[in-house]
This record gives C-alpha cells, structure tokens and sequence, in this order.
DNA sequence: GGTCCAACATTTTTT
DNA sequence: ATGTTGGACC
C-alpha cells in the first residue's frame, strides 16, 4: 500500500497521529477509537516514507496483540522485518544475545510461578528463617513489588525500616542467587536486567537504538517503571518513541504499572506531540454514556470527553439473579436468544473478576449446548503432566535448572529418594558441578547404595535426551521424553486419561513449533521461552465461533457485538482486597470500564443475590458500580431461578453490609433460624475465622450448608409448631 | 524409601 | 470446594 493509501478514511487527529513521523508522539485514546488502526497505519507509514521496517519497535501487551498486528501489517505490505513483540518476549531475546554480560549463560530458564515459588522458598530457608513467618508466596510479592520499581536487594536494605524489613532484604537477595546460580529469570528479571544492561552500557544502548530507531509502545498506561526505563533507554537521542494508551484503562497498577508514566510523558519529552482520540468508533451511545457515567466517579482522573457518532442502540441492561447457576442460566439463555435472531456465538464474550466465576457460566453453557472457549492459555502449561514433560525438556537443556531437574529425578518414581537426592545436592555443591555433571562421576558420591542402578539409567536418560535435543526436532525431543521417561506407564497404571490426551496436544504444539521454524531458526529452548511467556488471551481463537469468557484484565483491548460482565457485586466488583487494603477502588472502577466498553452493540450486567464462596453461601450486596450507572437507558431485571426474568429490579431492598460478627453472639447450637432462600434451619456448628463467622446450618429443603453469618440474614426462630425433621 | 491420608490454607487480577 | 503439605504407616 502506497503512503497515501494508508491514511486514507482515517480522521484529523488519527492522521495527524499517523504522519508524525520524527520526535516523541503521545495519543491518548479513549476506548473503541481507533487506536489500533492509528498504531498500524503509523507503523507502516514510518517504515514506507522514512525509514525501513526493520528500524521499527513495536511494543504490544500480549503476543496475540503483537501477531495481529503483524498480519495486519502485511495486509498493508509493510510487515516484513518489522519487530513486534511484548516487553517481555523483546527482552528474552535481547538476553540470549547479551547474556553474558548480565551473567546469564544462553541458555538460561525463565522460571514460571511455580518454579518462583520453589527458589523463593529455597531462599527462605537459605537464610535461615521460617517459611512460616516469612510465607514464600508473600516474599515473591514483596520481591517482585522492588524489582517493578528497579529497586536492588542493596537499596532494598537501605531502605529498610527495622528487622523485619532487613530480613527480607537477605530473603530478596538470597532469591536472586538461587535463581543466577541456576542460569535462571523470573518475570522481572527480563526486563530490569534489559533495563540495566541499556543504562549500564552507553556503546550497547547506542546501538539497539539505532537498531529500534523507531519505538511504538501500546497500552503505555499500564508499564511499569522498567518498562519505562527501556522504552526511554530506546530512544533516548532520537526521542522516537510513540506511546499510547488510556489513563482510563489502567488496570495493572497491582502488578507495578506506573500512572505517571503517560500522565509525566509531556515533562519527560518537553517537545512531545499530544494527540486524544475521544470519537469512540465502537460502541452504541447507550453503552458509552453508562460506561463514561461509572468512570466520571474516579476523583483522580483528566477529564475526557467521548463521543460517538453511532447510532442509537439497546438500553444496558442490568440483572438481577438469585445466584450463580441462575445467572448462568440467565446468560446463556440469552446468547441462545441473540443466535436465535441470527447472530453468532463467536460475537458474544463473558467477563468476569475471578476466574473461579467461569465455573458455574461453564456449566450454564454447557447445559445449553453453546459453544464456548476460555481465555486461559497458561492453565494449559500449569498442568501436572504438562509441567513434568517440559520439566524433562528443561533439565536437559539447561542443566544448571535445579528446579526442573528435581522436579523430574523420581517422577515418575524410580527409586531415587530424598535421602539420595541430599547427598547428591551436596555432592554437586562440593565439586562445584551441577547434578548433571554429577551423575557422571556417581563414584565420587558416597553412600548411594541401591540408589545407584537407578541414577545411572536416568543419567543415560537425559544424555540421550540432550542428544535428542541436539540433533532432533523439538517435536523429537518432546516424544522422547514421554516415550522413554517412564510417564506414560505411570499415567497408565493412574489411568489418567485426561494426562495422555493433554500431553498428546502439547506434542501438537512441538510440531506446530517446528512448522513455523522449518528453517531451522528454532529451538527447545526458544520453543520453552516461548510457553513461558503466553499469556491468557493468547489462547483465543476468534475463528472458533464460540462464545468466549475471560476475566477483565484479559479483556483489555478486545471488542465484541455481545458482552457480559457477570459478578457486579460488593466485594467481587470492587473486589473486596481493594476496599480493605487499599483504596483502590479506582482501580477497580477502570477495570469496570474497561469491561463495558468492550461491547459493541449489546452490554448486559449480571449480579446475583446469592454466591457461593470457598463452599459456603453468602448474601451479597448489588456493586457501587451499577449505581454510579446513569438513570437514563438502563434496563433493570429481576431474574427468576430458571433464568428467566420475572419482572423489573432495581430497588433497594438489600441487607446493610457487614454487620459486626459482636451481633451474632445470639447464634447458638441448635438454634432454630429462618433463611430468606433457605427457609427453616437449624444451626449445627459455629466457627469464628477470619472476622467473619461461619456456620452450618441444616435447612429442611436444602439440607446443611455451610454460611457466613455476617451475610447470611438470617432471622432467629423463637418457637416452631411444626414438625422439622 | 514410597504411599496414602488428613489437616490446612487459600487466589484477584498476570507477563 | 479444592489443592497442597507434612506426617504416619507400609
């Protein structure tokens, strides 16, 4: 496509956004705007008049996000050679390049939840503290809080405030030794290690930068401060760097994404061109004016005004269920209903808060028959068989990977015990080899007894595994291990299917993997740093034609004919650790935003009166949000058990929130209480935990649940005629 | 050294 | 409710 070509239909601002070729470039675009198209037409304008595509970065927040725009851009004829990629994967292969200088070998791991959790606890213990008082998970947070900030264990210690703070300064700095001493990353590592290695090395900056000479960076709002450092070490002599993004729809401050970022942008690059794109292109008026109506009540906020010039569509609507299965089947009924009147499955999305809500919209759908996927690329590779299979893949190819290698050595069980496994760590720890190596010289290891048979065949295993490696392809290598490891037969003797069908779908994906790379630039560790870094919503197929559920985070950047968002309620949406913990509901009210304005034609909130929660049910009060929605063009439902709306809802007959657990000191064993769902019951046990106090409660129709007596609204029953058993 | 069961905490969101 | 962990037992 000819330059002109490409700015073509597109309007003032979003051309003028375009044909800003040299300097720094902020837009600022509302939701639906067209900022996509703005991003790529840039991109491909950049590469045709003023400079070749292989000198333009483009930054995305998911690889899906950064493949579509790949496509996009060769439909352009501007593609080939253009760099677009997240944060993180632009990291990862900066790394392999310039590993040794951050004391990396090539082949190091990145190491996933899991393996986090393994090396933090490895840390805690290392310095000598309790894992009781110093949770590891807790620890990775507090760790991965500082990194976000390109805060070191040292600053981290200087920083601390009393001993508490100084011990997990030696818990941050024992972490990050567990992980150098095995070759390892974690999440964080790959971009504060990039951003180091870009201030640290004025020659190396120099020259990624007239590599990367133009930078686009999406979703600007939600970088964190390494993020930031990259994308400025990028472009610190030319200042081309593009960033765009929505205040609005910043949804990971959680995570370490930094406001300021976009909103400092203007005093970072004096000379910056601002450009707002505020005509949303998506959405009806109805759904744009409630979805602008919630976010007006965030204080901290610059005012946008968006507009559309759509035409008039649906009131929201907003339902009212009794719980989770009704608003399940509320839903699906209604997607039934929208397929029935000639729309697709493959239109209508679902959000939600918690991933623990798809269950009951699953079953809903499932009941129903409709067609569904959900966003959860990385459940995939959290699987026990999957983990083990690539744990094999992973020891083998880097073998100072501790954590992959230990996970593997007796699983399947083959005889070599923990007793075996101490003495081989500190064997290794003395001749200062890894295990691996180890497994070569046995006879240099003491006391093995009948462990050794076993340890000399799984060392012949994983040298041929390496050969595999070497030599083969990654689909090879991925058949070796469940050929030869031993998992099959114990997947068989546990007649786990369900392991057999996965791991068959995994070699799928190997064999997908050397498609893509026939040219022989693949390789397993490429392919495992690869899976290491999907996200969510990269496992969406819109081809599929199904319906497709995902949580709001994931939802960011998607639009859809049809949306849900199911869960608005207290606690839920705001979710209950941002009212308590800190005020962030603000957050939270984005996240809502986010999720309306993904719809096009038709929004639908869903909340229910009851919701069962870690097995106990609960009395739950209609979400802040559905209040802040405007009086005007809004449908309110009340739905019936069936999913059938029974008439209007909306009025305020709701408990007042939490009472103190001090009201509940009437509760008593063997108390006769009424239920306003339940009806008659007596209570069989009480529990304070938590604040809260949980009961269970025998009811004659429904027989015992468990509740929080705190939300429960029950009323006591003083004398009872009848017959309750 | 391996297996099985019970107690326990837990998860909000994710690269 | 569900998954993990540690301890008892084979």
């Amino acid at each position: 496509m000819e330059p002109d070509e490409l700015l073509e239909g597109l309007t003032e601002p979003q051309r003028e956004a375009v044909m800003h070729t040299d300097g720094p470039l902020l837009v600022i675009a509302g939701p639906g705007s067209g900022k996509t198209r703005v991003i790529t037409h840039r991109a491909a304008y950049l590469a045709q008049t003023i400079t070749s595509p292989a000198h333009v970065l483009a930054i995305t927040f998911t690889n899906k996000a950064a493949g579509e725009m790949a496509a996009r851009l060769e439909r352009l004829g501007a593609g080939a050679g253009m760099t677009c990629c997240t944060f993180h994967s632009l990291c990862a292969r900066l790394l392999r390049i310039y590993h040794d200088r951050v004391g990396l070998k090539a082949n190091f791991s990145i190491f996933d939840e899991a393996d986090q959790l393994t090396a933090m606890k490895e840390a805690v213990r290392r310095v000598d503290l309790s894992t009781d008082n110093f949770p590891p998970r807790q620890m990775l947070n507090v760790v991965s809080h500082a990194k976000n900030r390109m805060c070191a264990p040292a600053e981290f210690r200087a920083e601390a405030d009393g001993w508490q703070d100084r011990k997990v300064a030696d818990v941050y700095e024992a972490y990050n030794e567990v992980l150098t001493e095995q070759s390892a990353v974690d999440f964080d590592d790959l971009l504060i290690k990039v951003a180091h290695l870009l201030a640290d090395d004025p020659e190396l900056r120099a020259r990624l930068e007239d590599r990367y000479r133009y930078v686009l960076v999406d979703e600007y709002q939600d970088t964190n401060r390494a993020q930031y450092l990259i994308a400025r070490g990028l472009s610190l002599e030319r200042c081309n760097l593009c960033a765009t993004g929505d205040p609005d729809q910043s949804i990971y401050g959680w995570r370490g994404a930094d406001l300021s970022n976009i909103l400092d942008f203007e005093r970072d690059f004096p000379d910056a061109r601002v450009v707002r794109l505020e005509q949303n292109y998506r959405s009806t008026p109805q759904i744009l004016r409630a979805a602008d109506k919630v976010i007006a009540h965030n204080r901290q906020r610059k005012i946008k005004a968006l507009w559309t010039g759509n035409s008039e569509g649906a009131a929201v609507t907003v339902a009212e269920c009794e719980d989770a299965q009704g608003e399940g089947r509320f839903i699906a009924r209604r997607i039934l209903a929208h397929v029935e009147a000639g729309g697709r499955y493959g239109d209508v999305a679902i959000f939600y808060r918690v991933n623990m809500l798809s269950r009951t919209l699953e079953d809903a759908l499932r009941a129903l028959h409709i067609p569904y996927q959900i966003a959860r690329g990385v459940a995939f590779y959290q699987r026990k068989e999957i983990k083990d299979v690539l744990a094999y893949v992973k020891a083998a190819a880097n073998p100072d990977d501790r954590v992959a290698l230990l996970r593997i050595i007796n699983t399947p069980a083959r005889g070599i015990g923990k007793k075996t496994v101490e003495r081989l760590l500190a064997g290794a720890a003395e001749a200062n080899v890894t295990l691996l190596e180890l497994l070569d010289r046995l006879e240099t290891v003491p006391d093995l007894a009948r462990a050794e048979r076993p340890l000399r065949s799984f060392a012949t295993l994983m040298r041929d595994l390496q050969a595999t490696i070497a030599h083969g392809s990654v689909q090879d290598a991925v058949e070796f291990v469940v050929r030869h490891s031993g998992l099959l037969a114990m997947w068989g003797a546990a007649d786990d299917d369900s392991a057999m069908e996965n791991v068959e779908e995994l070699i799928n994906a190997a064999a997908e993997y050397d498609r893509q790379h026939a040219d022989g630039s693949g390789s397993a560790i490429d392919w495992l740093q690869q899976i290491s870094l999907v996200s969510d919503v990269d496992a969406i197929d819109e081809q599929l034609g199904a319906v497709t559920l995902m949580t709001l985070h994931a939802a960011k950047g998607l639009e859809y004919d049809v949306a849900f968002i199911a869960g608005l309620e207290q606690g839920l949406l705001p979710h209950e650790r941002s009212e308590i913990e800190r005020a962030d509901v603000e957050e939270e009210r984005r996240l809502c935003f986010v999720g309306m304005t993904r719809a096009r034609k038709i929004l639908t909130l869903t909340h229910t009166r009851w919701r069962d929660f870690r097995g106990m049910t609960r009395r739950t009060s209609r979400s802040l949000f559905l209040r802040e929605l405007p009086d005007e063009q809004v449908e309110w439902l009340a739905v019936g058990p069936d999913g059938e709306p029974v008439g209007t809802g909306g009025e305020n007959d709701e408990p007042e929130i939490p009472a103190s657990a001090m009201d509940y000191l009437e509760w008593r064993k063997g108390q006769l209480v009424r239920h306003p769902k339940f009806g008659l019951g007596r209570v069989m046990w009480i529990q304070p935990r938590g604040g809260r106090t949980h009961a269970g409660v025998r009811f004659t129709a429904y027989g015992e649940k468990t509740l929080v007596l705190e939300y429960a609204n029950l009323e006591v029953v003083e004398t009872y005629e009848g017959d309750l058993e």
